[in-house]
DNA sequence: GTCCAGGTCGCGC
DNA sequence: GCGCGACATGGA
């Protein structure tokens, strides 16, 4: 095995955390090894060679491994994806300092060493693509819609071509409609999908320009529900994958959550007033919801 | 069979 | 701007 090093962030860091304290782990192409706390990901190189990828704390770096040998822009488009997926380059101490000081040290408690930077994939298009299959339906759901994607669409890894890459925008575009409707089956979400990859493809749409984009807030919401099939609650989340965690994603998990915590399971209690319990956590709300589940 | 899941869209008002 | 039904899929 091939390995280069990757310098962990100054702040309190966890690895395990990071990557288990958000459900895109179990979504293929990645893969969790908890016994060695190794992730796995069949990564997609731009040159099209598909190679294995493994990820691993050693001390107080991250170890980047590949079986296959690659080249210096090989390793540097690698290690980006992996720096994209685990957040490295973003700043969290302005969250950590404001749990330090809130009155209630309940979610500082939570994340003092070193959560809340949850996992993401290397790239825009598919962490949407995955958002909008946790619309409408059961998670168990989306980890198959995933695993189709993959298993339909994506390049296969030719030392075990069981395993495939994440598709390219032009793998999703290219696919037939029947394709999708017979193998894929994301139901009436194949439209939206196949819809993104073509926009992409076709230069309409730029996405991946929104991870260097300095929207925030209703903006950048704004800009993100322009996408088909990504209403209030997917452009929610995925700001949060981009960063800004200033709105909560309303779904029915939010819902139960907060109803059950801080309403006795009132079913009635409007929207607002649920979200009107993270008022206090500014830009840092959707964090704060997210690890107020997790005590 | 029926309901619904980490919603979104297009319609009519 | 708000309410309402349709929507693919598959598990409960």
């Amino acid at each position: 095995m091939h390995t280069i090093s990757i310098p962990i962030p100054t702040e309190p860091f966890d690895f395990r955390a990071t990557v288990t304290d958000h459900g895109w782990y179990l979504l293929a192409p990645w893969r969790w090894r908890p016994d060695d706390a190794t992730l796995e990901r069949v990564e997609r190189l731009p040159s099209g060679r598909v190679v294995l990828l493994h990820i691993w704390q050693d001390g107080e770096t991250l170890k980047l491994g590949c079986a296959e040998s690659l080249d210096a822009a090989e390793w540097d488009y690698a290690q980006t994806s992996i720096r994209r997926s685990l957040r490295i380059d973003q700043d969290f101490a302005p969250f950590y300092q404001m749990a330090q000081n809130a009155a209630d040290q309940a979610l500082w408690q939570v994340v003092k060493h070193g959560r809340g930077r949850l996992m993401r994939t290397p790239t825009l298009f598919e962490d949407v693509i995955k958002m909008i299959c946790t619309t409408n339906i059961t998670w168990s759901q989306t980890e198959q819609m995933s695993a189709r994607i993959c298993e339909n669409l994506g390049s296969p890894y030719p030392a075990d071509p069981t395993r495939k890459a994440f598709p390219m925008p032009h793998q999703v575009a290219e696919a037939s409609e029947e394709t999708f409707t017979d193998k894929v089956r994301l139901g009436y979400r194949n439209a939206s999908v196949q819809h993104l990859g073509r926009e992409i493809v076709t230069g309409n749409y730029n996405l991946e320009e929104l991870n260097q984009s300095p929207l925030r807030g209703e903006a950048l919401r704004k800009e993100l529900q322009k996408l088909k099939g990504v209403g209030p609650y997917a452009a929610a989340s995925v700001a949060g994958l981009l960063g800004d965690y200033t709105y909560l994603p309303v779904d029915s998990a939010f819902r139960e959550h907060v109803r059950n915590k801080y309403f006795d399971g009132d079913k009635t209690v409007p929207d607002a007033k649920m979200m009107s319990i993270y008022e206090g956590w500014a830009e840092w709300k959707q964090l704060a919801y997210w690890f107020d589940r997790d005590r």
